[in-house]
DNA sequence: TGGGGCATAGAATAAACATTCCATCGATGG
DNA sequence: CCATCGATGGAATGTTTATTCTATGCCCCA
């Protein structure tokens, strides 16, 4: 009779849950299965019962059982003590609350900090995405789409800074069974991209200061062949509001190595979702 | 003879707590002590046995049974969910269920029209990004900075919906002087993209379900090429978390058709900054 | 001082539970 | 194609657990 060594390594909830992932290519179908489970439900293992935790990851109780001894525990109950010391220690100490609210707030002013970096980047994201609710009218967002919806093929003409949301709009629109064409300059090609343009097409563009030069050259060209426009930009003065149908202004944009474009990414994924919605 | 009443009003921990002192004057003596040790230790009531607090409050498990009788339960274990939805309310909800609190919220309500549409994109947005603050540790964003600094050339791999985010991360990495290559497939010429790739390098990953398959295997082979590398993705399972040096999670990220990115973006903005920051 | 009513302790009980066992299935290597 | 080994599902088992029951103790008032 050999002596079972129950003594598990991992008596906090963080290791245990790395040991699992570490582990998890390695284990068969149904403990990887509940692998998967315990990482995504570790509230349901640590008050559930056996029976339980099995019924919501669609396998036998004692597969359950199995996997705790897997992991080096003398049996589910040891395992869920674990996962019980998560809940035990997020039980809010009003201490810890409240110097992550200072945080949050910003008062933490040590600029180099890398988390004070991802703070304060979080925090203008957040009033970025709040004030463009109060920017854009309905009326705009309802005429951008039937104006896209109208389209054969949707140009989308973003470069420089803009360029991560024209990708993600192109993106989008594609996976909802648009035709898009992506102005992206490849191959210096920027022209002949847009040659084939004709007035049954959109264009959507965006730009911030500082203005990309291409787009400012391609933007009037395009409007030229006949194609009805989408601008989303910063200021009733940049050099894409002339000549467009619809102008979405998004202002104070600082330039976008300091900005994250959740604004125009919130954006450009409404109208796309938006136009989709319409037609169904 | 009475019916007794099991139905208790008292599904809140808040409410319950506030009826336990309401009524703790009036309690016999067993019940009054009963009583005060459920207000002080709680978290005891929440995952022990009747057993166990029995004997922590100094009573007879009978006398716990009949305290959550007198509170309106149909027994302790009817009681102790409400001090379990304490623990379980306490743990920083998940993005997901943060979404699905919003829309009960009601300001979800008639999805087709495009201002709806808007707003429920931002306020996800906003929850991505509170959220993002809570599962990224400082540690973390330490040492991948670390270890963006001592890099030659960055190497940043994105693909799919993950593109946008990717191309992002290079704009600004590159306006901040750092030497960058993306690996975008151009030509499908990504494996001779990497080609190049020394220890001296680093990469920077970023992918999300579904996992771009490109993406899938270009990681190992860079990793093979011995570089040091940080992934952004959504599950400690993830094809990107094996190997990598430094993994950030941001859990619940639905495909990128529905989503805006806005929580990878700001971390890659925050991780950007941070890197030209620590180093001036 | 004695009796009625309620609270309590502790044992008895029945339900719920984790765990174990075994037959079966499926893959792997000869 | 068969033998072997490990994984798996599901029933059986023995333990833990909540709950109930009853005898006893205590207090209050007559």
């Amino acid at each position: 009779m050999t002596v079972r060594q129950h003594t598990s390594q991992h008596e906090t909830y963080e290791s245990l849950r790395a040991e699992i992932a570490r582990r998890h290519p390695r284990f068969a179908d149904r403990l990887k299965q509940i692998a998967e489970f315990a990482l995504d439900h570790p509230t349901e293992i640590a008050l559930g019962t056996v029976a339980e935790v099995a019924q919501r990851a669609r396998v036998q109780p004692s597969a359950i059982v199995r996997f705790a001894r897997a992991m080096g525990y003398g049996g589910f109950t040891e395992m869920q003590q674990v996962f019980r010391s998560r809940l035990v220690a997020s039980v809010a100490p009003s201490y810890k609350e409240r110097i992550s609210g200072l945080r949050r707030d910003g008062r933490f002013h040590d600029g180099k900090n890398p988390r004070a970096v991802l703070t304060r980047f979080a925090s203008e994201g957040v009033v970025a995405l709040e004030s463009l609710q109060d920017c854009v009218r309905e009326k705009d967002l309802v005429r951008a789409i039937a104006l896209l919806g109208a389209a054969q093929t949707i140009y989308v003409l973003g470069l420089g800074g803009s360029f991560p949301v024209a990708a993600h709009l192109t993106y989008v629109l594609r996976k909802l069974g648009r035709r898009v064409a992506i102005l992206d300059g490849l191959g210096s090609a920027l022209g002949d991209q847009a040659a084939a343009a004709t007035p049954k097409d959109a264009l959507i563009a965006i730009s911030f200061r500082t203005y990309n030069p291409d787009t400012v050259r391609l933007f009037p060209a395009l409007l030229a062949r006949g194609l009805p426009a989408v601008s989303i930009t910063d200021s009733l003065l940049s050099p894409i509001v002339e000549g467009a149908d619809v102008v979405f202004e998004i202002p104070d944009m600082p330039e976008a190595a300091l900005r994250t474009m959740v604004g125009p990414m919130c954006l450009v994924q409404s109208l796309a979702v938006g136009l989709s919605l319409t037609l169904d």
